[in-house]
DNA sequence: ATCTATTGGTCTGCCCCCAGTCCATTGACT
DNA sequence: AGTCAATGGACTGGGGGCAGACCAATAGAT
């Protein structure tokens, strides 16, 4: 049986609650390394609006995440909610059993990160970035670079969304973000090398000069050889 | 000002309410081609459960279309809510004003669509398409270049849905669906001439054949070409 | 010491959406 | 002619999310 085009058109109009979709986006601004540990989210009543939501289906979602260990609130002018310096730590799945879960899911994703990240390393080269960000790119990059073992995925994360950023597309962005978060779980199972991390290091360099550079198709095949390389290791430790 | 990570990760978690999000995709349906004047949609019960939408705001979502003149319900056995065959001509919003309301909206969508879909026709062009895979591409091949101009862009947009099909990922489809909607009422803004559309169906073979063939690179820059033929088309006209 | 702006915390009434159930209609099959 | 399965149509009770108003705490400014 052939994929119908009524699979894409007619899946669910959303995944969960508003509660959930709201804990979920919480969740991605933490782990993707948006807000890091000590930074302050923005006010309740910012924060509600910027997503749609109201006050107090916010309030249960930041609520969930006070117990689950990642944030703490406090009251007063000059208060808010802050992102707690010791994260939980992921709880390992086994690799196996993730991979059972998710089925064709892995491959889905990894298709759709592929075009993604690779269409968006190419249009970043493409435009004619501002000095700010210039700058934003080289410190993501650094920042990645001199990451702890512990801290990697996360600043990892943050230096592809800054790329996604940088092409242009808000769109682009949203929809990098969202799968990287489908993925991350996976890369949580697989251990991370510091040979593995070196070589990381070393395409990112390539990815953000050939940007800098102005050089598409540059970007985009150094973009390419680091994302494939990922995917294989995620499948031959998920087969 | 730089686009902040922020604005990605904090976009609303949902635009409107369950009824205009399932109109939305009704209509999806219908202009991307996937039902066709004189289809049947599924049940009520099959629908909504896809849809994961009660029964009762998949009706109101229905009666509305039947209002616009879009579908019409028969009662009974073998009844059912068909499409119509004279379906509302859309309006022509004037390109000046489309533009506008849209603004940074356009290079979103044309860089996201770009992204999305060379990247889907390389990943076909990977994949090893299933004799039914092949015959489905074929099929909405000829039906595009055998349409009559007033179908032609339901035909064109069922083909570039096709593509992004057989890349064998489904959020990709997805995604792909969702930005020509979003190019879809611009494209109506702008003429269609007879020999914009012999060039295009010739790209579409270029295309078709590429993936057929097995040859990604091919496949992804007929696919270039094409779309930045489009793109080029749009911003002139709503320039 | 007091004031004040800003923030998290709480409560109320309302509406949309939902799951489940039953009714009404239709047309192919026997 | 009768049967029957599947479809659209209609109703009900309940829950989640909503806007808006108000309370409580905090720390800088005066």
């Amino acid at each position: 049986m052939v994929a119908q085009a009524d699979d894409a058109v007619f899946r669910p109009v959303r995944t969960g609650n508003p509660f959930e979709e709201t804990v979920e986006r919480l969740l991605q601004a933490i782990k993707l390394g948006v807000v890091v540990p000590g930074d302050r989210l923005p006010s309740e009543r910012d924060l509600a609006a910027r997503l749609n939501v109201s006050r107090v289906t916010l309030r249960e979602a930041i609520h969930a995440l006070t117990e689950a260990g990642y944030v703490e609130s406090r009251r007063g002018r000059y208060g808010g909610t802050f992102v707690n310096a010791q994260l939980p730590k992921p709880r390992r799945t086994p690799a196996k059993r993730l991979a059972r879960e998710l089925g064709d899911g892995l491959e889905d994703a990894l298709v759709l990160r592929s075009a993604l990240e690779t269409g968006a390393a190419e249009a970043a080269a493409e435009r004619a970035l501002s000095e700010a960000e210039q700058e934003h790119l080289r410190r993501c990059l650094a920042e990645t670079s001199g990451a702890k073992l512990s801290d990697y995925r996360r600043f990892d994360s943050r230096l592809h969304l800054a790329i996604a950023e940088v092409s242009g597309s808000p769109s682009l962005t949203s929809a990098t973000a969202d799968v990287r978060m489908r993925l991350n779980e996976l890369l949580d199972a697989i251990p991370l090398l510091e040979r593995n991390l070196r070589h990381s290091n070393e395409q990112h360099e390539a990815i953000v000069a050939a940007i800098l550079a102005g050089d598409p198709p540059a970007a985009r095949q150094a973009m390419q050889e680091h994302l494939s390389g990922t995917a294989t290791l995620l499948r031959a430790f998920l087969a």
